[in-house]
DNA sequence: CTACGAAGTCAACACTTGTAGGCCAACAGA
DNA sequence: TCTGTTGGCCTACAAGTGTTGACTTCGTAG
């Protein structure tokens, strides 16, 4: 129950104290995130992430508390959104899709979130709270009333999302089969749209 | 192992021999449904199904099997896709929007779908059926050139279940709080576009 | 070198899961 | 009425789950 808190991420060595079994949690992260994005929250067994990371489950349990906390500890997302302020507004919808086809291919924990999130209802949350503080933040340098960026973030995420489901999670052929550059020929214009576009 | 082909749903009194069993097997596949949507494929246990349609487990087995064929038998879609000819071509967007709304709202089915699809590879592929045969063909005849269909099925695809995720199963406000007309003003001109437009 | 705390191992727990098989009651045709 | 079939319940099992606590090994400060 009184876990300490892990600064593992935090590659400051002088500040920082490190401790000896650092390997070792980032191991079990590491494990965890492969887990949690290819079987979903209730397949991926702490035992199987043990086993990837070569350690015993019970050292799970002693870093992350239980399996909600590994969970928590292995998913944090930085969607690393680029300065709204130097985004170009007639090219938003291009930018953001391109940057958001590199982020899913790079980074695996993005799956794993989408994964989650759609059978356990922190993963849902937790995924709420990503697009609400990361996009929304861009759709109301973008769009014309601010009070509406709540709502064209969301369609925004919609497209993204639906993206990202049929092309890296249920692996529609002919969404995999796109291109990056086909894709972004043709949501950009949707992303612009939804961002910058008068209300229809 | 020999499950009888159920022929619940085939509402003809004349020739389907109905058994005594049906309305048990009606029972059946309600609950499952209502479990698998509400809760993926793992979460819905056997155990709760039965206590939902108030038989014993062991009868979710006779009649069907395993869990997967319990699955199976209770996820059976029919989009009931309008005739494409009978589509305005230059409106098949707005109606085809309007069309899976009104679908996603009156049945679980899709939801449920949707939510074992991302963490169960039969489910996946399920999906992927569906989509293909009752998607593809509406494509074909509004979109330049037949051979581009299953792409631009696949990117219609893509911004229809991406707002069904976002909506249904991840619950965004933002999303949840739109109107269906509001939906449908936003999607329908994405939709008519990725359907009917020359290639980006 | 020694002692102490951290890191790691082992075995077990309580529980849930899908699944199997035996048993009894209700029905239908003779 | 008797008999074979169908529908239904109960108990049980083997496997797998998250989780716990006691034990051993290791690294290092004194």
């Amino acid at each position: 129950m009184d876990v300490k808190v892990s600064n593992s991420s935090n590659a400051d060595p002088g500040s920082g104290a490190r401790r000896r079994s650092d390997v070792t949690r980032d191991a079990i992260l590491t494990a965890a995130r492969e887990r949690f994005a290819a079987d979903g929250y209730e397949r991926a067994t702490i035992r199987a992430i043990a086993k990837d990371a070569d350690i015993d489950p019970s050292m799970v349990m002693r870093y992350y508390g239980n399996k909600e906390g590994l969970f928590a500890a292995a998913v944090s997302i930085d969607l690393s959104m680029p300065d709204p302020a130097a985004l170009p507004r007639h090219d938003v919808g291009r930018a953001l899709v391109a940057h958001f086809l590199g982020m899913w291919e790079e980074n695996e924990v993005l799956t794993a979130l989408l994964r989650v999130g759609t059978t356990n209802q922190a993963g849902a949350e937790r995924m709420q709270q990503v697009f609400r503080e990361q996009l929304t933040p861009v759709a109301q340098k973008a769009c014309p009333d601010p009070e509406q960026a709540p709502a064209r973030a969301a369609l925004a995420a919609a497209q993204l999302l639906g993206l990202a489901l049929t092309r890296y999670v249920l692996r529609f052929p002919p969404t995999v089969a796109l291109s990056r550059e086909e894709i972004v020929a043709w949501l950009a214009p949707t992303l612009q749209r939804y961002l910058t576009a008068p209300s229809p």
